[in-house]
RNA sequence: GCGGAAGUAGCUCAGUAGGUAGAGCGACAGCCUUCCAAGCUGUAGGUCGCGGGUUCGAGCCUCGUCUUCCGCUCCA
């Protein structure tokens, strides 16, 4: 552990949760038995609980909930060319190069048009162009020698150190790469997929024309992707393997600023839904917009470290398709008799993606659910209670079952209530330890109720049910016990509200 | 990749002048307990990140290495 020095009270809380969150089995660095992988994690037996539970809960809100909208799993492994189509080739391989002196690392294309642009201001057009083309020359070639040649007869000057000393050109892979088939080679080179969008884009077809769907209709898709990122820190924010949870609405040409409208609003309804405090919630316009979009927003969350994407919806125009209708040389159109206008009746619909990471939304989740509350301990002195206050939804366990005593057949009363509600919901019974302990252990986690089991119960089939967030205690018949848990723990809850019929 | 810091029990840490490891909490077992990590008794758990070097002797000194954390570089 490095030294604690001067934590800020966020950064303070953020190392709790991170503690806790491998205390209590959400979730484990990768491979830490040998040390740990950077930027890799696992989830524990509570961690992957509820992740699946917000899994499940994003999918029926896209899928079930929407009429319009169809569910895929596309592979993992896609035709390298999709990539080339996509943009990830050219983009995700940037060369870069580092300055001895100042330690600043630059990528090569940004550095040179930064001088073109100097050119440009000082009126040496010619010199400009000529600049430009040897730069895309050479990245195209990727002839690395070459580019470094340039920035040191152009008297590139790194703008901290003002030194030309500068290190190799470097290739940095952001996507990974594998070999497909059992022979090794250039030839096999396939990718791990850094985004999920493009199954979902080369399955368009295919999921149009068997589901029937006519636009606008959508396609949803949860699943891991992988990126070779240079910093990944935070925990689980920024992960080389991490999943998502993504849906591309297709709409006709002109009418995608409604959709992505649309999509704003719903968005936003179904994180507040999970409950997330609305305060911490908010949208970032992107100023600046990638090649493919014609809108862009961010839906931040307010991180211990700040206000950080959490979603993205992007209005990604026709680029993907048109992109694959070229790198394919197949016809990827839409023919829509709804269009009254003969010309304008086939095109290439446009695409409205909302895209939010199932690990960032599980942080997010952590770090709102986290409560330090103030309790009363078993000496009936004041003391920091701390629990997970996550909607009883998507709690890994819903109901513990407790015998008070571990005697007096109070075990097999409460083995009878357990066998009764595990079918329904995650269960946990518990014989051993203090009453407190199991309690305590269960707000760690986030059980919204526990039950539990004396010898009244014995007498009047009545037990005691101790709720989370208030550690209220309610005397109930057990057979009133479904109903109550039902009424809570349903993520029909949920999807009510984010249909914004609660 | 660069710079800085740190690695001792499950967790938080102690370890004094180099003399082959301790505490609290937790865990487990038993007893006791009618409700919020209670009490009593007992038990288990560490080749001190790893590898060389110095030394009669290294958790401590030294070199290397790995990993993690913080800052920087990148993020379609």
């Amino acid at each position: 552990m490095a030294k604690k020095i001067e934590l800020t009270p966020e950064q303070k809380r953020f190392e709790d949760i991170i503690s806790h969150a491998k205390a209590y089995g959400f979730v484990f660095q990768s491979s830490e038995l040998y040390d740990g992988l950077q930027a890799v994690y696992d989830y524990g037996q509570n961690g992957a609980q509820l992740k699946n539970n917000l899994k499940q809960v994003w999918w029926r809100a896209m899928t079930q909930m929407n009429e319009d909208i169809v569910g895929i799993d596309s592979a993992i492994f896609m035709h390298p060319e999709i990539w080339k189509a996509s943009g990830h080739v050219d983009n995700f391989n940037d060369p870069m190069i580092d300055n001895k002196d100042s330690k600043k690392r630059y990528r090569v294309d940004h550095l040179i048009e930064k001088k073109i642009d100097a050119l440009k201001t000082e009126n040496k057009l010619e010199e400009a162009e000529k600049l430009n083309a040897t730069m895309d020359a050479f990245l195209a070639k990727e002839d690395f020698e070459g580019l470094y040649n340039l920035i040191v007869t152009e008297k590139i000057a790194c703008e901290v150190s003002n030194t030309c000393n500068w290190t190799e050109v470097r290739q940095f892979n952001l996507m990974f790469s594998t070999e497909m088939g059992a022979v090794a080679g250039e030839d096999n080179k396939i990718y791990l997929r850094p985004e999920t969008a493009q199954g979902i884009f080369v399955n368009f077809l295919n999921v149009q024309k068997t589901s029937g769907r006519k636009i606008p209709f959508g396609i949803a898709q949860i699943g891991k992707a992988f990126r070779n990122e240079i910093v990944a820190r935070q925990f689980i924010f920024r992960m080389r393997e991490f999943e998502q949870m993504e849906m591309q609405y297709f709409v006709r040409p002109s009418t995608e600023m409604d959709a992505y409208n649309s999509w704003k609003t719903k968005r936003m309804n179904f994180l507040k839904a999970l409950g997330i405090n609305p305060d911490k919630l908010r949208f970032h316009d992107h100023t600046k917009l990638a090649h493919y979009a014609n809108a862009a927003v961010d839906i931040e969350y307010e991180f211990p470290f700040g206000f950080k994407e959490l979603e993205g919806i992007h209005s990604r125009t026709d680029f993907d398709l048109s992109q694959h209708q070229k790198h394919s040389r197949n016809k990827i159109q839409y023919f829509d008799e709804q269009v009254e206008d003969k010309d304008k009746q086939r095109y290439i619909p446009y695409v409205v993606e909302t895209s939010i990471g199932a690990d960032r939304l599980f942080l997010a989740i952590l770090c709102e659910s986290y409560t330090e509350a103030k309790g009363i301990d078993a000496k009936g002195e004041e003391k920091t209670r701390i629990f997970l206050k996550l909607h009883p939804a998507i709690a890994p366990i819903k109901v513990a079952v407790f015998p008070l005593l571990n005697k007096d057949g109070l075990p097999e009363k409460a083995r009878e209530v357990f066998e009764m509600l595990r079918y329904d919901y995650e269960t946990l019974y518990e014989n051993r330890g203090a009453i407190g302990k199991n309690y305590t252990r269960m707000d760690m986690i986030g059980t919204p109720y526990c039950v539990t089991i004396d010898h009244q119960t014995l007498e009047d089939n009545t037990v005691t049910l101790r709720e989370r967030d208030t550690t209220d205690q309610i005397r109930v018949l057990i057979s009133d016990l479904p109903k109550i848990v039902e009424e809570r723990v349903s993520l029909k809850n949920i999807l009510l509200m984010v249909n914004g019929k609660w």
